[in-house]
RNA sequence: GGUGGGGUAGCUCAGAUGGUGAGAGCGGUGGAUUCAUAACCCACAGGUCGGGGGUUCAAGUCCCCCCCCCACCA
């Protein structure tokens, strides 16, 4: 079998893991973990991706250099994943020497084969903070409905997308000056150059096809050149032959892939072209699906153009929910791995992912309930369950010492012991809720044959005949156990020390254990505590609301003079139907009615708002929100993301509030 | 707004290329058992397969329309 590379996509530097990032490393370590069973040679390879804006100004609001940011991410990210098992061969950075030399070898490659085409472009610059600003850092009115505080290239209150220039009175997202418009030179990748082999690539089946699919649509916009060059100050490389120009972090990020190789080639006698000049290994890329376009358009093109081998798969998920939405930082869902393993057993979420994962681009739901159901009556109720009930007998009756089996006993072996091949063929196909179903059905067979043979009411006549039974349920049970180890390594390697074995290897599973001693059990899992889910999502809610004071301004009471609150008596409302969560509210103020448009949802009227007092922000300069005029604001809170007017009691007071 | 993916028993989900009376696990109910982490084993669930129309001898499974949810949009 040819040599196997497999990646996860590269973190950020900019934040903590999370459980949606757990997603893709649970289920790309386990992938591999089932080829180094099978003795597959596999390498699992990964590295922060450390340049950008975003790391740039993190570091300097910290007032820290960017390299003493990356480094205390790395560190951080690297304990995160151990504490899950996640077992890189290689976890490096794509701020290190490998990635310069690869990146700029890709580039001069690509700019030989005429690839690279220069530009000018007008960008957005701030004076105050002396860089450009990408669109993330640019925010002003969306040009086409007047939303305010939108970024840079769409609103999230229409949906329109279009260029910062478009926007009204842009502003500087880190310092508020509004920034001038300066001409630079860019570099740009021609990825229409590689249209055709692109889509050859495509039809050759390397990634989904639902994936493809996708791609296919975008051919038929053509595809547009990419700007892979950045201004100075950034942080990144430099691109050579240019002068303060660097590569946008897009460009280095997927070599990481590669550099993260090098550097384990070079601590381990290994010949990076045996993987990425070669066709002799396969490499396989684990992305999730928002990161589709970089890694199945621009990142073979990349290769194709510089004389590397392209990749054998791109292996793309979905995204993880949280019982059923999208995690949330106020509701507490927003879980940092960190949080989950003060709480909770690193295996229960491994087992979990395994039992919802599959090959396809679905999202997955993680559902607390679910998650503590699967857990106790598969991990804990049945399959641990086994080798508890099946020692302690053996140690109670038998000497703590195997028989040998029967024909009946035989039967039950061979029969849990045929479906290995075709659990392997559900791993190697990334299937894994297929993998656990099985497991659970092997785990039914072996419970069934003990109470059909009841050894414990044996035992009390009989010990002999009883231990018959206990030991070809337990080999019934290696077999299981051998199975689960990509996804629960610990478990089975406890499994293994009660038999004695150094661990449970693919090569095994015909070895029976007969006429020898085995250890007296040893707890492998706990019931799942749902107190100590509530208490993680309670952590995770205060460590994000604290958070949140932190980066709030502190003002003084000078910027509140200059505020006039005034409450008004909410008349009625009426939903702007062309858009997502805009209603025109009528409120009477003291002087009269007034109209305000507010971004409270269709359905505010239903939350019991009407005939009451709001809380209305009144000298707010009056400004058309999808040609509808707004004058004023109404204050509001959110509850589970659900916006609630601001209401004072009595409806007879009316009052300004100083 | 565009595109893609979904909507199957209370919950989480299986259900190639249309065809025996629509499934699993969990929960629930009844029974059996006591070796085991109140675990395990057996039996029971009658759900308009989102709604409507169509094709067909026959449709969760194909076609059309509608509703709802989710994601993505360089």
């Amino acid at each position: 079998m040819k040599k196997l590379l497999v990646t996860s996509a590269l973190p950020y530097a900019n934040g903590p893991i999370h459980l949606g990032h757990l997603v893709e490393y649970i289920q790309t370590d386990i992938w591999v973990r089932y080829w180094r069973l099978r003795a597959r040679d596999a390498i699992y390879l990964c590295a922060d991706d450390t340049h950008g804006t975003p790391i740039m100004i993190r570091a300097r609001d910290e007032g820290i250099q960017p390299e003493e940011l990356i480094e205390r991410s790395h560190k951080s990210h690297r304990e995160d994943f151990d504490r899950f098992y996640i077992q890189f061969d290689n976890y490096y950075s794509t701020h290190s020497e490998e990635n310069r030399e690869l990146s700029s070898e890709i580039y001069n490659q690509l700019k030989a084969g005429g690839h690279i085409a220069e530009r000018n472009i007008e960008q957005a610059y701030c004076v105050q903070c002396g860089m450009f600003l990408p669109d993330r850092y640019i925010r002003g009115e969306c040009p086409k409905c007047g939303a305010e505080d939108q970024y840079g290239d769409s609103c999230e209150i229409c949906m329109a997308t279009y260029t910062s220039r478009d926007l009204v009175e842009p502003f500087c997202a880190e310092c508020a000056m509004s920034p001038e418009w300066r001409e630079s030179k860019h570099l740009f990748f021609k990825l229409g150059d590689f249209q055709d082999r692109l889509k050859d690539w495509l039809d050759a089946g390397h990634t989904q096809e639902e994936i493809a699919n996708k791609l296919r649509e975008w051919f038929e916009d053509g595809l547009k050149d990419w700007d892979i060059s950045r201004d100075a100050p950034y942080f990144g490389f430099e691109i050579p032959g240019e002068e303060n120009k660097y590569f946008y972090v897009w460009l280095d990020a997927p070599v990481g892939y590669m550099a993260s190789t090098a550097d384990w080639c070079n601590r381990n006698g290994a010949n990076f072209d045996d993987y990425w000049r070669s066709d002799d290994s396969e490499v396989y890329h684990f992305i999730g699906k928002d990161i589709t376009y970089f890694h199945a358009l621009f990142w073979p093109a990349m290769l194709m153009g510089s004389g590397f081998r392209t990749p054998t798969q791109l292996c793309v998920h979905g995204f993880l929910t949280v019982d059923g939405a999208k995690m949330s930082k106020s509701r507490g869902t927003f879980v940092n791995a960190a949080t989950y393993l003060e709480h909770l057993d690193p295996q229960y979420l491994r087992y979990y992912y395994a039992t919802k994962l599959n090959s396809r681009v679905e999202d997955i739901d993680l559902s607390f309930d679910d998650f503590v159901s699967r857990v106790d009556s598969d991990l804990v109720n049945k399959l641990a369950n086994i080798p508890s009930r099946v020692l302690s007998i053996v140690h109670k009756r038998c000497g703590g010492e195997l028989a040998a089996m029967d024909e009946t006993g035989r039967a039950l072996f061979d029969q849990v012991r045929s479906q290995a091949d075709n659990v392997g063929e559900q791993y190697a196909a990334r299937e894994f809720a297929q993998v656990t179903r099985s497991l659970n059905e092997m785990a039914a067979d072996i419970n069934t044959y003990l109470n059909d043979h009841i050894p414990w009411t044996v035992a009390k006549e009989d010990p002999a005949a009883a231990n018959i039974v206990l030991t070809s349920a337990l080999n019934a049970f290696k077999v299981v156990a051998t199975l689960l180890k990509p996804i629960l390594p610990e478990f089975s390697q406890k499994v293994a020390d009660m038999l004695r074995l150094d661990d449970l290897a693919w090569d095994d599973l015909d070895t029976v254990l007969e006429n020898c001693p085995v250890n007296k059990y040893d707890r492998l899992a706990d019931r799942v505590d749902r107190k100590k889910i509530d208490a993680m999502v309670e952590a995770t809610r205060e460590s994000f609301s604290q958070a949140e004071d932190v980066a709030a301004p502190v003002l003084t009471t000078d910027a509140l003079v200059d505020c006039a609150f005034e409450t008004m008596l909410l008349a009625s409302t009426e939903p702007l139907t062309d858009t997502d969560k805009l209603s025109k509210l009528t409120v009477t103020a003291q002087d009269g009615p007034r109209q305000v448009i507010a971004g409270l949802g269709h359905d505010v009227a239903e939350r019991g708002v009407v005939g009451k007092n709001l809380l209305v922000l009144a000298n707010l300069e009056p400004k058309k929100l999808r040609g509808h005029e707004s004058q004023g604001m109404i204050l509001a809170g959110t509850v589970d993301d659900v916006p609630i007017p601001v209401q004072v009691p009595d409806p007879q007071t009316r009052c300004h509030v100083e």
